[in-house]
DNA sequence: TCTGGGGTCCTAGGACCC
DNA sequence: TCTGGGGTCCTAGGACCC
Protein backbone atom coordinates (compact mmCIF):
# COMPACT_ATOMS: atom_id res chain seq x y z
CA UNK A 1 0.00 0.00 0.00
CA UNK A 2 1.70 3.33 -0.98
CA UNK A 3 0.71 6.06 1.25
CA UNK A 4 0.37 9.81 0.84
CA UNK A 5 3.44 11.77 0.84
CA UNK A 6 3.67 13.86 3.87
CA UNK A 7 3.51 17.46 3.59
CA UNK A 8 6.35 18.83 5.26
CA UNK A 9 6.22 22.74 5.95
CA UNK A 10 9.37 23.85 4.66
CA UNK A 11 9.65 27.07 6.51
CA UNK A 12 10.16 26.95 10.40
CA UNK A 13 6.63 27.44 11.79
CA UNK A 14 5.65 29.47 15.46
CA UNK A 15 3.05 27.21 16.56
CA UNK A 16 1.03 28.35 19.99
CA UNK A 17 -1.13 26.28 21.87
CA UNK A 18 -3.60 27.44 24.58
CA UNK A 19 -4.86 25.47 26.97
CA UNK A 20 -7.10 26.47 29.63
CA UNK A 21 -6.33 25.43 33.24
CA UNK A 22 -9.22 22.90 35.22
CA UNK A 23 -11.57 24.66 32.72
CA UNK A 24 -15.05 23.60 33.87
CA UNK A 25 -14.25 23.88 37.35
CA UNK A 26 -12.31 27.43 36.56
CA UNK A 27 -15.64 29.02 34.83
CA UNK A 28 -17.50 28.05 38.12
CA UNK A 29 -15.40 30.01 40.40
CA UNK A 30 -15.42 32.85 37.93
CA UNK A 31 -19.25 33.04 37.87
CA UNK A 32 -19.72 32.60 41.83
CA UNK A 33 -16.41 34.45 43.24
CA UNK A 34 -17.64 32.94 46.60
CA UNK A 35 -16.23 29.45 45.14
CA UNK A 36 -12.66 31.05 44.66
CA UNK A 37 -9.97 29.67 46.61
CA UNK A 38 -12.34 26.55 47.36
CA UNK A 39 -12.25 23.04 45.96
CA UNK A 40 -14.54 22.93 43.02
CA UNK A 41 -15.57 19.78 41.21
CA UNK A 42 -18.16 19.57 38.23
CA UNK A 43 -19.09 16.30 37.29
CA UNK A 44 -22.13 16.22 39.93
CA UNK A 45 -24.64 14.52 37.40
CA UNK A 46 -22.87 11.68 36.01
CA UNK A 47 -21.48 10.61 39.79
CA UNK A 48 -17.84 11.12 38.28
CA UNK A 49 -15.07 14.14 38.78
CA UNK A 50 -15.46 15.68 34.99
CA UNK A 51 -13.02 18.76 36.15
CA UNK A 52 -11.10 19.76 39.46
CA UNK A 53 -10.11 22.80 40.58
CA UNK A 54 -6.50 23.29 41.47
CA UNK A 55 -7.84 23.65 44.99
CA UNK A 56 -9.58 20.36 45.29
CA UNK A 57 -6.32 19.09 42.87
CA UNK A 58 -4.43 19.77 46.16
CA UNK A 59 -6.26 17.50 48.56
CA UNK A 60 -5.98 14.40 46.13
CA UNK A 61 -8.91 14.97 43.64
CA UNK A 62 -8.34 13.72 40.27
CA UNK A 63 -10.22 13.80 37.02
CA UNK A 64 -12.57 10.36 37.06
CA UNK A 65 -12.64 9.52 40.36
CA UNK A 66 -15.85 8.52 42.17
CA UNK A 67 -17.45 11.59 43.75
CA UNK A 68 -17.72 9.27 47.12
CA UNK A 69 -13.67 8.92 46.81
CA UNK A 70 -13.66 12.71 45.93
CA UNK A 71 -15.62 13.89 49.14
CA UNK A 72 -13.20 10.84 51.24
CA UNK A 73 -9.65 12.67 50.51
CA UNK A 74 -11.54 15.88 50.43
CA UNK A 75 -14.67 16.59 52.74
CA UNK A 76 -15.18 20.18 51.96
CA UNK A 77 -15.55 20.01 48.12
CA UNK A 78 -18.45 21.85 46.37
CA UNK A 79 -19.78 19.65 43.98
CA UNK A 80 -21.46 21.16 41.11
CA UNK A 81 -23.49 19.43 37.50
CA UNK A 82 -21.45 20.39 34.52
CA UNK A 83 -23.07 23.57 32.79
CA UNK A 84 -21.79 23.43 29.03
CA UNK A 85 -23.57 26.62 27.96
CA UNK A 86 -22.15 28.63 30.24
CA UNK A 87 -18.87 27.07 29.64
CA UNK A 88 -19.12 27.22 26.19
CA UNK A 89 -19.81 31.07 26.23
CA UNK A 90 -16.69 31.15 28.29
CA UNK A 91 -14.98 29.39 25.24
CA UNK A 92 -16.66 31.62 22.71
CA UNK A 93 -14.94 34.77 24.62
CA UNK A 94 -11.69 33.09 25.39
CA UNK A 95 -11.41 32.51 20.94
CA UNK A 96 -12.40 36.28 20.53
CA UNK A 97 -9.47 37.39 23.07
CA UNK A 98 -6.94 35.03 21.19
CA UNK A 99 -8.31 36.41 17.96
CA UNK A 100 -6.95 39.84 18.76
CA UNK A 101 -3.64 38.59 18.49
CA UNK A 102 -3.74 37.04 15.42
CA UNK A 103 -6.82 35.59 12.65
CA UNK A 104 -4.52 32.04 12.67
CA UNK A 105 -6.67 30.50 15.38
CA UNK A 106 -7.80 27.20 14.96
CA UNK A 107 -10.97 26.12 17.82
CA UNK A 108 -9.17 22.61 18.75
CA UNK A 109 -11.66 22.23 21.53
CA UNK A 110 -14.07 23.86 24.06
CA UNK A 111 -10.84 24.77 25.86
CA UNK A 112 -7.96 25.10 23.59
CA UNK A 113 -6.60 26.37 20.65
CA UNK A 114 -3.98 26.24 18.45
CA UNK A 115 -2.52 30.12 16.71
CA UNK A 116 0.80 30.04 14.06
CA UNK A 117 2.45 32.68 14.97
CA UNK A 118 5.32 32.29 12.24
CA UNK A 119 5.85 36.16 11.35
CA UNK A 120 4.31 37.93 14.00
CA UNK A 121 6.79 38.95 15.68
CA UNK A 122 7.60 42.22 14.24
CA UNK A 123 4.19 43.27 14.56
CA UNK A 124 4.30 43.05 18.33
CA UNK A 125 7.85 44.14 18.55
CA UNK A 126 9.51 41.35 20.46
CA UNK A 127 9.59 37.48 20.81
CA UNK A 128 7.14 35.33 20.61
CA UNK A 129 6.41 34.62 24.35
CA UNK A 130 5.53 38.31 25.05
CA UNK A 131 2.74 37.50 22.41
CA UNK A 132 2.27 34.53 24.54
CA UNK A 133 2.15 36.26 28.21
CA UNK A 134 -0.23 39.20 26.49
CA UNK A 135 -2.27 36.53 25.65
CA UNK A 136 -2.71 35.08 29.18
CA UNK A 137 -3.22 38.27 31.14
CA UNK A 138 -5.91 38.86 28.41
CA UNK A 139 -7.90 35.99 29.16
CA UNK A 140 -7.42 36.00 32.93
CA UNK A 141 -8.25 39.23 33.59
CA UNK A 142 -11.38 39.72 31.15
CA UNK A 143 -12.73 35.96 32.30
CA UNK A 144 -10.91 35.55 35.31
CA UNK A 145 -9.70 31.96 34.24
CA UNK A 146 -6.55 30.88 34.01
CA UNK A 147 -4.45 29.63 30.94
CA UNK A 148 -1.52 27.67 30.14
CA UNK A 149 0.56 27.71 26.93
CA UNK A 150 3.27 26.06 24.98
CA UNK A 151 4.57 27.42 22.09
CA UNK A 152 7.21 25.75 19.72
CA UNK A 153 7.78 24.38 15.88
CA UNK A 154 4.73 22.05 15.79
CA UNK A 155 1.65 21.74 16.81
CA UNK A 156 2.71 18.73 18.78
CA UNK A 157 5.35 20.57 20.70
CA UNK A 158 3.39 23.19 21.43
CA UNK A 159 1.43 21.19 23.13
CA UNK A 160 4.02 19.36 24.72
CA UNK A 161 4.61 23.08 26.14
CA UNK A 162 1.58 23.95 27.80
CA UNK A 163 1.28 20.78 29.52
CA UNK A 164 5.03 21.21 30.87
CA UNK A 165 3.99 23.67 33.36
CA UNK A 166 0.27 23.67 35.13
CA UNK A 167 -1.42 25.98 35.70
CA UNK A 168 -0.82 29.71 34.22
CA UNK A 169 2.60 28.03 32.50
CA UNK A 170 4.32 29.50 29.56
CA UNK A 171 6.93 27.15 28.01
CA UNK A 172 8.68 28.33 24.71
CA UNK A 173 10.20 25.12 23.09
CA UNK A 174 13.00 26.18 20.57
CA UNK A 175 14.48 24.04 18.75
CA UNK A 176 17.99 23.26 20.49
CA UNK A 177 15.96 22.54 23.20
CA UNK A 178 13.14 20.26 22.41
CA UNK A 179 15.84 17.16 23.39
CA UNK A 180 15.65 18.64 26.82
CA UNK A 181 11.73 18.45 27.03
CA UNK A 182 11.25 14.83 25.68
CA UNK A 183 13.64 13.03 27.04
CA UNK A 184 11.79 13.54 30.40
CA UNK A 185 8.85 12.56 28.51
CA UNK A 186 7.27 9.11 28.50
CA UNK A 187 6.20 8.52 24.93
CA UNK A 188 2.33 7.26 26.00
CA UNK A 189 2.50 11.20 27.29
CA UNK A 190 2.59 12.57 23.45
CA UNK A 191 -0.64 13.66 21.73
CA UNK A 192 -1.49 10.82 19.19
CA UNK A 193 0.20 7.95 20.67
CA UNK A 194 -2.18 6.08 23.32
CA UNK A 195 -1.52 2.74 25.38
CA UNK A 196 -1.65 0.67 22.28
CA UNK A 197 0.98 2.56 20.10
CA UNK A 198 3.34 2.81 23.77
CA UNK A 199 3.12 -1.00 24.66
CA UNK A 200 4.39 -1.48 21.09
CA UNK A 201 6.49 0.85 21.18
CA UNK A 202 7.91 -0.26 24.39
CA UNK A 203 8.52 -3.81 22.37
CA UNK A 204 11.54 -2.09 20.90
CA UNK A 205 13.08 -0.81 23.86
CA UNK A 206 11.66 3.10 23.21
CA UNK A 207 9.97 4.29 26.80
CA UNK A 208 10.69 8.37 25.96
CA UNK A 209 9.25 10.75 23.64
CA UNK A 210 13.14 11.59 23.01
CA UNK A 211 13.88 7.62 22.17
CA UNK A 212 11.05 7.49 19.46
CA UNK A 213 12.10 11.06 18.13
CA UNK A 214 15.39 10.19 18.11
CA UNK A 215 14.38 6.66 15.95
CA UNK A 216 15.77 6.09 12.52
CA UNK A 217 13.13 6.75 9.82
CA UNK A 218 13.58 3.15 8.48
CA UNK A 219 12.13 1.70 11.99
CA UNK A 220 9.05 4.55 11.74
CA UNK A 221 7.85 3.48 7.72
CA UNK A 222 8.57 -0.18 8.64
CA UNK A 223 6.37 -0.95 11.48
CA UNK A 224 3.84 2.44 11.93
CA UNK A 225 1.29 4.06 10.26
CA UNK A 226 1.15 7.29 8.60
CA UNK A 227 -0.23 9.19 12.12
CA UNK A 228 2.55 7.92 13.96
CA UNK A 229 5.07 9.11 11.16
CA UNK A 230 3.70 12.72 11.04
CA UNK A 231 3.89 13.04 14.73
CA UNK A 232 7.47 11.65 14.66
CA UNK A 233 8.00 14.23 11.94
CA UNK A 234 6.54 16.85 14.17
CA UNK A 235 8.67 16.02 17.69
CA UNK A 236 11.56 16.66 15.39
CA UNK A 237 10.33 20.30 14.81
CA UNK A 238 9.18 19.48 10.89
CA UNK A 239 5.39 21.00 11.28
CA UNK A 240 2.92 18.68 9.35
CA UNK A 241 0.11 19.54 10.59
CA UNK A 242 -1.27 22.84 9.91
CA UNK A 243 -3.29 25.38 11.82
CA UNK A 244 -6.72 24.96 10.99
CA UNK A 245 -8.76 28.41 10.51
CA UNK A 246 -12.35 27.46 9.39
CA UNK A 247 -14.49 26.77 11.96
CA UNK A 248 -16.07 23.40 12.18
CA UNK A 249 -19.19 22.44 10.53
CA UNK A 250 -19.15 20.12 8.43
CA UNK A 251 -19.52 17.04 9.90
CA UNK A 252 -19.06 13.59 8.79
CA UNK A 253 -21.32 11.72 12.09
CA UNK A 254 -23.46 13.04 14.07
CA UNK A 255 -24.19 10.84 17.19
CA UNK A 256 -26.56 10.51 20.48
CA UNK A 257 -25.71 8.24 23.10
CA UNK A 258 -27.80 8.42 26.56
CA UNK A 259 -27.08 6.24 29.97
CA UNK A 260 -29.62 5.75 31.75
CA UNK A 261 -29.69 4.84 35.65
CA UNK A 262 -30.72 2.00 36.94
CA UNK A 263 -30.35 -0.26 33.51
CA UNK A 264 -33.32 -1.57 32.16
CA UNK A 265 -34.86 -4.53 29.63
CA UNK A 266 -38.08 -2.59 29.27
CA UNK A 267 -38.64 -2.55 25.56
CA UNK A 268 -40.95 0.80 25.15
CA UNK A 269 -38.27 2.79 27.74
CA UNK A 270 -35.60 1.42 25.73
CA UNK A 271 -36.90 2.15 22.24
CA UNK A 272 -37.97 5.84 23.89
CA UNK A 273 -34.80 6.33 24.29
CA UNK A 274 -33.41 5.50 21.22
CA UNK A 275 -35.96 7.80 19.72
CA UNK A 276 -35.03 10.67 21.78
CA UNK A 277 -31.70 10.30 21.14
CA UNK A 278 -32.80 10.25 17.26
CA UNK A 279 -34.54 13.33 17.60
CA UNK A 280 -31.59 14.73 19.19
CA UNK A 281 -29.17 13.99 16.66
CA UNK A 282 -31.66 15.11 13.75
CA UNK A 283 -32.03 18.55 15.38
CA UNK A 284 -28.43 19.17 15.36
CA UNK A 285 -28.24 17.69 11.81
CA UNK A 286 -31.15 20.38 10.92
CA UNK A 287 -29.05 23.40 12.67
CA UNK A 288 -26.09 22.45 10.71
CA UNK A 289 -28.41 21.90 6.70
CA UNK A 290 -27.15 17.73 7.00
CA UNK A 291 -28.85 14.93 5.73
CA UNK A 292 -28.30 11.53 6.52
CA UNK A 293 -28.27 8.24 4.10
CA UNK A 294 -27.11 5.76 7.34
CA UNK A 295 -27.99 5.23 10.12
CA UNK A 296 -26.47 3.37 12.81
CA UNK A 297 -28.12 2.18 16.05
CA UNK A 298 -26.55 0.32 19.42
CA UNK A 299 -27.93 -0.29 22.34
CA UNK A 300 -25.14 -0.80 25.24
CA UNK A 301 -25.62 -3.75 27.76
CA UNK A 302 -24.83 -3.42 31.24
CA UNK A 303 -21.30 -5.61 30.58
CA UNK A 304 -20.35 -2.78 28.19
CA UNK A 305 -20.81 -4.96 25.19
CA UNK A 306 -22.64 -2.76 21.67
CA UNK A 307 -24.99 -4.57 20.14
CA UNK A 308 -25.85 -2.69 17.15
CA UNK A 309 -27.46 -3.02 13.84
CA UNK A 310 -26.41 0.14 10.56
CA UNK A 311 -29.25 0.84 8.30
CA UNK A 312 -29.50 2.57 4.97
CA UNK A 313 -31.86 5.29 4.59
CA UNK A 314 -34.06 5.40 1.12
CA UNK A 315 -32.88 8.80 0.50
CA UNK A 316 -30.93 11.76 2.54
CA UNK A 317 -33.20 12.90 5.29
CA UNK A 318 -32.65 14.78 8.89
CA UNK A 319 -36.71 14.52 9.61
CA UNK A 320 -37.12 11.58 12.77
CA UNK A 321 -40.97 10.92 11.25
CA UNK A 322 -38.87 9.64 7.80
CA UNK A 323 -36.52 7.36 9.92
CA UNK A 324 -38.59 5.88 12.67
CA UNK A 325 -39.92 2.89 11.44
CA UNK A 326 -36.95 1.94 10.31
CA UNK A 327 -35.57 2.67 13.71
CA UNK A 328 -38.01 0.02 14.75
CA UNK A 329 -37.06 -2.35 12.18
CA UNK A 330 -33.45 -2.01 13.41
CA UNK A 331 -33.80 -1.82 17.22
CA UNK A 332 -35.97 -5.30 17.00
CA UNK A 333 -33.52 -6.71 15.04
CA UNK A 334 -30.53 -6.19 18.01
CA UNK A 335 -32.95 -6.07 21.01
CA UNK A 336 -33.44 -8.97 23.18
CA UNK A 337 -36.37 -8.43 26.16
CA UNK A 338 -34.24 -11.09 28.21
CA UNK A 339 -30.83 -8.61 28.44
CA UNK A 340 -30.01 -5.42 30.65
CA UNK A 341 -29.19 -2.17 29.01
CA UNK A 342 -27.43 0.87 30.36
CA UNK A 343 -27.95 3.12 27.25
CA UNK A 344 -28.74 3.80 23.88
CA UNK A 345 -27.58 5.40 20.74
CA UNK A 346 -27.90 6.11 17.79
CA UNK A 347 -24.81 7.67 15.11
CA UNK A 348 -26.25 9.83 11.67
CA UNK A 349 -23.98 9.23 8.84
CA UNK A 350 -23.12 9.35 5.18
CA UNK A 351 -24.16 13.23 5.82
CA UNK A 352 -24.72 15.38 3.04
CA UNK A 353 -25.35 19.49 3.24
CA UNK A 354 -28.26 20.49 2.17
CA UNK A 355 -32.16 21.44 3.44
CA UNK A 356 -34.02 20.32 0.29
CA UNK A 357 -35.87 16.91 0.24
CA UNK A 358 -34.97 15.06 -2.39
CA UNK A 359 -37.94 12.89 -4.19
CA UNK A 360 -38.57 9.55 -5.92
CA UNK A 361 -41.68 8.79 -8.05
CA UNK A 362 -42.69 7.21 -5.31
CA UNK A 363 -42.93 9.93 -3.02
CA UNK A 364 -46.37 11.81 -1.59
CA UNK A 365 -44.72 15.28 -2.15
CA UNK A 366 -47.90 17.23 -0.49
CA UNK A 367 -47.28 15.33 2.88
CA UNK A 368 -43.65 15.52 2.64
CA UNK A 369 -43.90 19.09 2.03
CA UNK A 370 -46.38 19.59 5.02
CA UNK A 371 -43.49 17.50 7.19
CA UNK A 372 -40.82 19.76 6.50
CA UNK A 373 -43.23 22.74 7.64
CA UNK A 374 -43.87 21.14 11.01
CA UNK A 375 -40.41 20.47 11.54
CA UNK A 376 -39.15 24.11 10.54
CA UNK A 377 -41.86 25.29 13.30
CA UNK A 378 -40.94 22.50 15.51
CA UNK A 379 -37.25 23.97 15.51
CA UNK A 380 -38.92 27.69 15.54
CA UNK A 381 -40.40 26.91 18.63
CA UNK A 382 -37.40 24.67 20.52
CA UNK A 383 -35.11 27.70 19.65
CA UNK A 384 -38.14 30.28 21.24
CA UNK A 385 -38.78 27.86 24.20
CA UNK A 386 -36.10 25.35 24.67
CA UNK A 387 -35.54 21.47 23.41
CA UNK A 388 -38.20 19.21 23.70
CA UNK A 389 -41.13 21.69 23.95
CA UNK A 390 -41.99 19.76 21.74
CA UNK A 391 -41.32 15.65 21.03
CA UNK A 392 -42.57 12.43 19.51
CA UNK A 393 -45.39 10.34 21.33
CA UNK A 394 -42.64 7.55 21.12
CA UNK A 395 -40.27 9.52 23.19
CA UNK A 396 -42.81 10.38 25.85
CA UNK A 397 -41.71 6.94 28.27
CA UNK A 398 -38.61 8.54 29.26
CA UNK A 399 -40.53 11.12 30.73
CA UNK A 400 -41.93 9.01 32.68
CA UNK A 401 -38.44 7.33 34.33
CA UNK A 402 -37.30 9.47 37.10
CA UNK A 403 -34.12 11.36 35.80
CA UNK A 404 -31.65 11.91 37.79
CA UNK A 405 -30.37 14.93 36.57
CA UNK A 406 -28.08 16.99 38.54
CA UNK A 407 -29.81 19.72 40.48
CA UNK A 408 -27.23 22.88 41.55
CA UNK A 409 -27.64 22.35 45.15
CA UNK A 410 -27.40 25.41 47.23
CA UNK A 411 -25.28 27.33 44.83
CA UNK A 412 -27.48 29.83 43.40
CA UNK A 413 -27.72 30.03 39.25
CA UNK A 414 -26.11 33.08 38.34
CA UNK A 415 -25.12 34.55 34.71
CA UNK A 416 -22.12 36.17 34.71
CA UNK A 417 -21.81 39.89 33.71
CA UNK A 418 -20.14 38.92 30.81
CA UNK A 419 -22.97 37.33 29.08
CA UNK A 420 -25.60 39.73 30.30
CA UNK A 421 -28.07 40.38 27.49
CA UNK A 422 -26.65 37.50 25.69
CA UNK A 423 -28.94 34.67 24.48
CA UNK A 424 -27.71 31.07 24.25
CA UNK A 425 -25.69 29.82 21.99
CA UNK A 426 -28.35 27.58 20.45
CA UNK A 427 -30.15 31.22 19.81
CA UNK A 428 -27.66 32.67 17.89
CA UNK A 429 -27.83 29.27 15.53
CA UNK A 430 -24.16 29.24 16.66
CA UNK A 431 -22.91 25.45 17.09
CA UNK A 432 -22.50 23.98 20.55
CA UNK A 433 -19.33 22.80 20.70
CA UNK A 434 -18.51 19.10 21.99
CA UNK A 435 -16.53 19.31 25.18
CA UNK A 436 -13.75 18.19 26.70
CA UNK A 437 -14.54 15.99 29.88
C1' DT B 1 -9.91 5.40 35.88
C1' DC B 2 -14.39 0.08 36.10
C1' DT B 3 -16.38 3.09 31.97
C1' DG B 4 -20.00 9.79 29.95
C1' DG B 5 -20.66 11.70 25.39
C1' DG B 6 -19.01 13.30 20.99
C1' DG B 7 -15.91 13.05 17.39
C1' DT B 8 -11.81 11.96 13.58
C1' DC B 9 -8.71 9.41 10.66
C1' DC B 10 -6.43 5.26 8.89
C1' DT B 11 -6.02 0.54 7.16
C1' DA B 12 -7.18 -3.99 5.67
C1' DG B 13 -9.90 -6.66 3.08
C1' DG B 14 -14.00 -7.92 0.31
C1' DA B 15 -16.69 -7.13 -3.94
C1' DC B 16 -16.47 -6.04 -8.39
C1' DC B 17 -14.47 -4.58 -12.87
C1' DC B 18 -11.20 -4.79 -16.92
C1' DT C 1 -9.41 -25.90 -14.28
C1' DC C 2 -5.80 -22.93 -13.66
C1' DT C 3 -3.50 -18.69 -14.19
C1' DG C 4 -2.13 -12.60 -13.90
C1' DG C 5 -2.10 -7.71 -12.81
C1' DG C 6 -4.34 -3.66 -11.93
C1' DG C 7 -7.96 -0.45 -10.47
C1' DT C 8 -12.09 1.41 -7.60
C1' DC C 9 -15.48 1.57 -4.12
C1' DC C 10 -17.13 0.41 0.23
C1' DT C 11 -17.20 -1.08 5.00
C1' DA C 12 -15.63 -2.80 9.52
C1' DG C 13 -12.90 -2.00 13.03
C1' DG C 14 -8.88 -0.10 15.36
C1' DA C 15 -6.78 3.73 17.60
C1' DC C 16 -6.90 8.04 19.32
C1' DC C 17 -8.60 12.63 20.88
C1' DC C 18 -11.09 16.07 24.17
Amino acid sequence: MISQPLTIHSWPRAIMHIDADAFFASCEQAIHPELKGMPVVTGKERGIVAAASYEAKAKGVERGMRLFEAKKVCPDVVLLPSDYETYSLFSIRMFEIVRRFSPDVEEYSIDEAFVDLTGMRRSFHGHYSHIAQRVQETITRELGISVSIGVSLSKVLAKIGSKHKKPGGLTIIPGNEIHIYLAKLPVEKIWGIGANTSAFLRKFGITTALEFAVGKEEFIKTYLSKPYQEIWHELNGRSVYPVIRESKSDYKSISKTKTFTPPSKDEEFIFAQLTKNLENACIKARRHHLMASRLIIFLRRQDFRDMGIELKLNRYTAYPVEIVGLLKDGFREVYDPDTLYRSTGIVLAGLQSGTSVQYTIFDDVPRIEKMVKIYNAVDEISSRFGKHTIQHASSLQTKLQVQHEGDRGDIPVRKNELFKGENRRQRLGLPVLSAKV
